[in-house]
DNA sequence: ATCATAATGAGAGTAAGTATCATTCGCACA
DNA sequence: TGTGCGAATGATACTTACTCTCATTATGAT
């Protein structure tokens, strides 16, 4: 069973521990009973979250452990990591076991929320990035497209 | 005198200067020599730039004070922070005295470059990110729209 | 020039994230 | 189902980018 585009993840929970444990053996790294409950907390919040939100939602995880753990998931290929203003970085999945999707920063509160674009401009921002990349001899791997502003809550309170 | 859009900024020195006093008055901040140093140094570098960077570059600015000034220059909307991986932030003088931009993103090292799209996929960028922030509740404020990949230096090395 | 106020800068403080290391767990093979 | 080795864990110490404090100095209005 999967799901369409605009959910958190187009993999059914199964398929998505399937596809975690692959990227992790790949790497030699072992999917472990706290990578697993790792991968479980982010999959319930359902958006991009930080190590508090983590270490909250699942408080059996010792936060050494999760840094550790999502710096692992990073280097496999199952996680982003997502840098903005703010104390803590966010998390969520990478592609392909998210689909890809992009940001609306709010620049009060510093919540990330994620959003779809169509193809066809995806498709033309890829174009044109890889020209100036190619002019720079800069070799592409993934593009961030973010639009910040004020959340609905942060505009009205 | 202005310059082109290729270059890093598109007004002449002594514009910019007086764009920044406008600035920081209208923020009731003072236009202080040190302030003044800070931003010939950001100029000077010709692209982003760190806390370490603009300290050597400078080396008479004392790094508490380039802090708060940068936080000053942020907040007056002269300089753009940039939350990018690795150590440090980097910073760089915002629209409308820089032209509107994206940047290369090296994985590796972390080196920021600046480059310029169309006028037109800008166009279209903004008008789909405003569709979907409109479904949000969400006030656009700007965009970012990074390529992240490898330099031609990390590349080759 | 004088004064009220903002800016400075050296150093102390904060906290996100990392390194350490003794203990525990997981997987492979018997 | 045991056994053993290397990886994972987690409590804690540590690092460091950045902020705060406060006595001193510079700034701009009158």
């Amino acid at each position: 069973m999967t799901r369409g585009r605009d959910t958190y993840t187009p993999l059914s929970t199964s398929d998505l521990h399937a596809a975690v444990s692959h990227c992790l053996a790949s790497h030699d790294y072992r999917y472990t009973q706290g990578r697993r409950r790792l991968v479980e907390a982010i999959l319930a919040a359902g958006q991009p979250v930080t190590l508090p939100d983590i270490v909250v939602a699942a408080p059996g995880l010792a936060p050494s452990s999760v840094y550790r753990n999502l710096d692992v998931l990073e280097r496999s290929g199952v996680v982003n990591r997502i840098t903005a203003a703010g104390d803590h970085a966010y998390f969520e999945f990478a592609e392909p076991l998210l689909s890809h999707h992009h940001h609306l920063v709010c620049v009060d509160c510093g919540s990330i929320e994620d959003v779809f674009l169509d193809d066809e401009l995806e498709a033309s921002v890829d174009r044109s990035l890889a020209e100036v990349a190619g002019r720079s001899g800069f070799t592409p791997l993934r593009h961030s497209l973010d639009l910040h502003g004020r959340c609905a809550g942060c505009e009205s309170g």
